[in-house]
DNA sequence: CATTCCATAGAACGCGATTACTGTCCGGAG
DNA sequence: CTCCGGACAGTAATCGCGTTCTATGGAATG
């Protein structure tokens, strides 16, 4: 079997056809009333389902007359296609899927509202799901998408580097791609040449090192790297472009500076409060999500020390919470929306099929560049001013 | 024909089975490979269809051996169950359509998660859509759901008073309900007896009272109401919350003091400028939502008015960016996702359908309260001070 | 040895819709 | 007065899987 057990989704009692040998539906019998089917409709028009099912398709010329016939055949029973049937008959189902973290954190929202949008202009509806960075749901819900047959399933997110974990993937990928969907992985890096997958990813190095550089700029050689959980693609992409900025300049590592965690705003404050408390000493924060540069600010606050004047602060994402912070938070721009737009647009090929079959594996990538607003300042040294 | 024309959903060619008569993927000939079936596992298992079933399912005993066999036949194979011949044959196809105006919303974030999460514990996955706003996107949207034959559709947000909207929404909850799925109204007042649906709602006339009693308790006795579409039943109702308040205190109601419009961080920076400029006396602002509340922050700060201490400000629903701002924002608290959960628990009736098909008619009310924070100081007087 | 009970085989339907074929009808050309 | 092609419409085979219902081989039981 190629599926991870239904019970990493947490499933109450995932066995639900189980035991309860539901009475079948006998279209003989009472139940008041049945759906309307195409057999329904074409026998209350008078004429075939074939007939019903070109006016349902508009694929092949039928009569005027006939068209208001069946029709209205149509609405008086409130007749509504069966997708099922539909896509069981081989017609494309029209939905793609889209597997992210959590829906209300704004990185993967707006990531996701890309995807419905591209989805919505081909016609598609959209499965989303929500992993809460679990691989293992992550795996469940493409399995669970497959199952569907949907037209592309995009994964959004940094990835863990878990040799098992990965190569569970590249399968799904080739079981995708050998059934006719694809797989995107969207802000993320590829999976290597043996699995048959699209990718969008953005320049998570460029802008750590674009940002980095600008702290350096202003004179900051101390700078603290705070969040981001260690394992993921998306620290290890920021932190190299980050070490990139300072080994260019010549200064040294220091490990005490770097101190990943959660994507969270918890995690920034906690972290930041006890390191003001009894940490290394640092002029700027180079928070690594916006997120966290929130929590961190917070501390910062709390702790009575300004941002910028006594140390800086920089994000990354740019998400609507930067231009809340006050002051408003210097961050990295990350073209979401856009990435979420392509990953399904690399997948479905636009709503026509005309170009049947295009390669197999498409990849792009997306610029990022930093927005200045006003939480980074020249350097001041805190430790020199108090 | 029951559907709102796709045409509504913006999509580029919707027609998508058009003319492109699709070469009938033939089982006999080659095209390398195609999925594998129930049969193809029987068949390379040595069992009969049924078997296959039965491990699938788990709902007859099946030797272990045999269960094994037929197991790794199915790894081998690369076999996925098909989700819509399985629906076809009557199994339910566990999934729940939610609709809302933006992903990227947090009031609509916070409750689509609620719906994830719920519809997840039983094993569903979620079809999601965007309508930004058009109540025909909305309705196309679920005609498609239920073309789909989701367990439920949930409709979400405050609804606009429009007879033929309402009579539409009607019409589809009875084509629904008589097709055994649901729709779920959240947020928003019922339709009537006439429609067969659930709804979920919260005391968004209360928490308007509540919070507008607290500026009152201070002092304050001109209130701006800022922001909120105005034939919107939100605003409806939070407005007639505002005004009883008001009223309970012999305050008169200035209509000046009213002014609803987007939900907008930009219509609250914007009306708020403008009014600061050339509008009315006013000593607090109950803006619409905490969105609206943070664009009048913004103009406020500009004006370089300070919040609490020149004029007080209070949102509505409690979203993650009131504690973001400074000062923290007072604010209404919404059990979003609270709202969720219970949208489809009140629906889908848990895993198992043991309880086949209870009260066809459910509703359910929850609470809200204020939460205060630091944006709201007794009156002070704007025209008083300068 | 006869009887039961199990696990499973086998086969026929049903689900609802799509579509390759096969007509049928009708008008105009030859 | 035929013949032919175009415009429509009907027939029936699929699609992949779930659900019986009957039949059967063999092991366990008495």
């Amino acid at each position: 079997m190629s599926t991870v057990p239904r019970q990493a989704l947490g499933s109450a009692s995932h066995n639900s056809h189980q035991g309860v040998s539901r009475m079948r539906r006998q279209s003989t019998a009472a139940d008041g009333q049945r759906r309307a089917t195409v057999t329904d409709v074409a026998r209350r028009a008078g004429v075939s389902t074939a007939t019903v099912s070109r006016v349902l398709n508009r694929n092949y010329p039928v009569a005027e007359a006939t068209r208001e016939r069946v029709e209205s055949a149509m609405r008086e029973l409130g007749y509504v296609v069966n997708a099922h049937a539909r896509a069981l008959a081989g017609v494309s189902n029209r939905t793609v899927g889209i597997i992210v973290n959590e829906v209300i954190d704004p990185f993967y929202a707006y990531i996701a509202r890309g995807v419905e949008r591209e989805a919505a202009l081909g016609g598609r509806l959209c499965l989303v799901c929500c992993t809460q960075g679990d691989p293992q749901r992550e795996l469940a819900f493409i399995d669970l998408m497959h199952e569907r047959r949907a037209d592309a399933v995009v994964v959004v997110g940094g990835s863990i580097a878990d040799r098992g974990y990965t190569s569970e993937l590249a399968r799904r990928a080739r079981e995708l791609d050998a059934g006719g969907s694809k797989l995107v992985l969207c802000g993320r890096p590829p999976l290597g040449e043996a699995a048959p997958t699209a990718a969008v990813e953005y320049d998570n190095e460029g802008g750590a090192f674009a940002i980095t550089d600008h702290l350096l700029m202003q004179g900051h050689e101390r700078i603290l790297y705070l969040g981001g959980p260690p394992k993921l693609s998306t620290t290890r992409d920021r932190l190299a472009g980050h070490r990139r900025a300072l080994e260019l300049r010549g200064i040294a590592i220091d490990p005490e500076l770097s101190q990943p965690g959660a994507f969270s705003r918890n995690f920034g404050y906690r972290r930041m409060a006890e390191l003001l408390r009894d940490g290394p000493e640092f002029t700027a924060v180079f928070a690594a999500n916006d997120v966290v540069a929130a929590g961190a600010a917070q501390a910062l606050e709390e702790a009575g020390l300004r941002v910028p004047k006594d140390i800086s602060l920089v994000g990354y994402d740019d998400i609507p919470v930067a231009q809340e912070l006050r002051p408003r938070l210097t961050t990295v721009h990350v073209p979401l929306e856009e990435m979420g737009r392509q990953a399904v647009r690399l997948a479905v090929s636009g709503g026509d099929e005309d170009d049947w079959r295009e390669p197999t594996t498409g990849a792009l990538r997306l610029g990022t560049h930093i927005v200045v607003r006003d939480s980074v300042a020249p350097r001041a040294g805190r430790a020199s001013r108090m």
